[in-house]
DNA sequence: GTTGAGCGTT
């Protein structure tokens, strides 16, 4: 029982696509039983009140139902699940469709208001102007299934170098976020579109994991809380204080864990929002005098904790948005020049330390491409120490400290800190970290996701 | 036929 809760592998279990509606950026990736069955009850912990599964046929085209028995929801068959988009059934009067969003049906948004978590379209900026449809699809692809590319082009036709694109899920959004890009020798920026600002809430992927037992590691949460979907990061605090922090890659997925009980290692943990309760006090390891004069956002007074306080998600919408290319006030902060470990552990601290490194697991430092080609210094201070060569040495320092340090990690260990604690190294200069957008690019998991232990 | 900051006929 507990040896085979404990042997949980992913790799194990298939996991089908699911949405509410018909709109596969809705969807959440459900793992079902090594059977090959989904649990009803495993759907419904994702969309409360669901009573069954749908498909499109591909096909014929029409939609099909899914066959439930005993609780369990059967796949339409032998090859299993497929790569079908299921959508959730609800019983009449819950049945919901996607026009219910409006406004004027708010009575029926209370449910599952994290819907409007869920991806939005990007503008990609700069585009070369050779792109197609088809190259732009292709080299998102990178990042997860894209639905949708538009290119956008005058009544001639010509292209006029920008378009938009729309992911299926919202962690592939969120990766493409998380990096610059290079698209045939250009940077492009890949933003959340002004049109959208606000669209996109502040949602934690953290969640406070309360009365854990001593005997529960960080791996036997990540192991438990990994079936609800990709675990990021993993923060057990020691010595033992009956708490620990989760952080899935997917804020829909920690959205809907809070407010749960859990059985993990035969005692009930609970699960809530990772929001601190009060405001802490400044940590040793954000103290004024490193960081001092550094604005966060103006009227913000500081990270509402280091990275020894945990929980935390307010303070840095600002900065959680910058650096994901939400661009909030229309423009960066006047003094935006954060060392990176702040700007690591802030986006920690608000859950979105999710970031990942791509498919191809090179992401971040080690993909360093040097700064952006062209004239725009918008986003980068040309006159600063950002040759041809790349980054700053400073970057590197330290050996196994630096972007690169600690091997590849296998990706998901536990934090080890250490790794983005230079902030010395990042505290000179103006702007040389200037927000805006598409600056840096994601870490390595070993890197960004990890908050320092002690 | 050129160009390079921007924000979209659903």
């Amino acid at each position: 029982m507990a040896k085979s809760s404990s042997n949980f592998n992913e790799d194990l279990f298939e996991y089908l696509k699911v949405s509410e509606d018909e709109y596969e950026s809705n969807a959440v990736e459900i793992p079902c039983e090594l059977d090959g069955t989904l649990l009803l009850s495993t759907l419904v912990a994702q969309f409360p009140g669901a009573s069954g599964l749908k498909y499109r046929h591909p096909e014929s085209k029409s939609v099909r139902g899914i066959r439930l028995s005993d609780g369990k929801l059967h796949p339409p068959g032998e090859a299993g699940w497929g790569k079908h988009l299921y959508v959730c059934v609800f019983p009449k009067e819950n049945k919901r469709k996607m026009e219910d969003v409006s406004p004027e049906n708010s009575a029926a948004k209370t449910k599952r208001l994290e819907k409007k978590l869920t991806c939005s379209d990007l503008i990609c900026l700069g585009l070369p102007w050779k792109s197609t449809e088809d190259s732009i699809k292709q080299y998102f692809e990178q990042f997860g299934e894209v639905v949708m590319v538009q290119l956008k082009r005058d009544k001639n036709g010509s292209f006029k170098g920008f378009g938009f694109i729309r992911f299926a899920t919202y962690a592939s959004q969120m990766r493409a976020l998380a990096q610059r890009h290079n698209i045939d020798g250009r940077w492009v920026d890949v933003r959340i579109p002004n049109s959208k600002e606000g669209v996109v809430p502040q949602m934690p992927c953290k969640v406070f994991v309360g009365r854990c037992t001593e005997d529960m590691t960080a791996d036997d949460l990540r192991e438990y809380f990994s079936k609800f979907g990709e675990v990021t990061d993993v923060f057990v605090p020691r010595p033992f204080r009956a708490f620990g922090f989760v952080t899935f890659l997917d804020p829909e997925v920690a959205q809907s864990l809070c407010g749960e009980d859990h059985v993990i290692k035969g005692a009930s943990v609970s699960v809530s929002s990772a929001a601190p309760k009060i405001k802490s006090k400044s940590n040793q390891n954000w103290k004024e005098e490193s960081y001092g004069n550094n604005n966060w956002d103006g009227n913000r007074s500081g990270p509402s904790g280091g990275p020894n306080n945990n929980g935390g998600n307010s303070n840095i919408d600002s900065l959680n948005m910058q650096n994901l290319g939400i661009n909030p006030n229309g423009g960066p902060p006047a003094n935006f020049n954060l060392p990176i470990s702040l700007v690591a552990a802030a986006l920690n601290q608000a859950g979105w330390g999710g970031f990942l490194g791509g498919p191809s697991g090179n992401q971040g430092p080690n993909n360093w491409q040097g700064p952006p080609q062209g004239s725009s210094g918008k986003n980068w201070n040309s006159n600063q120490n950002w040759g041809q060569n790349g980054p700053p040495a400073s970057w590197n320092q330290g050996g196994s400290q630096g972007w690169n340090g600690g091997g590849s990690g296998g990706g998901s260990g536990g934090g080890k800190g250490g790794n983005w604690n230079q902030g010395n190294n990042w505290s000179n200069g103006q702007g040389g970290w200037n927000g805006n957008g598409s600056g840096g690019g994601s870490g390595p998991n070993s890197g960004w996701n990890n908050k320092p232990l002690t």
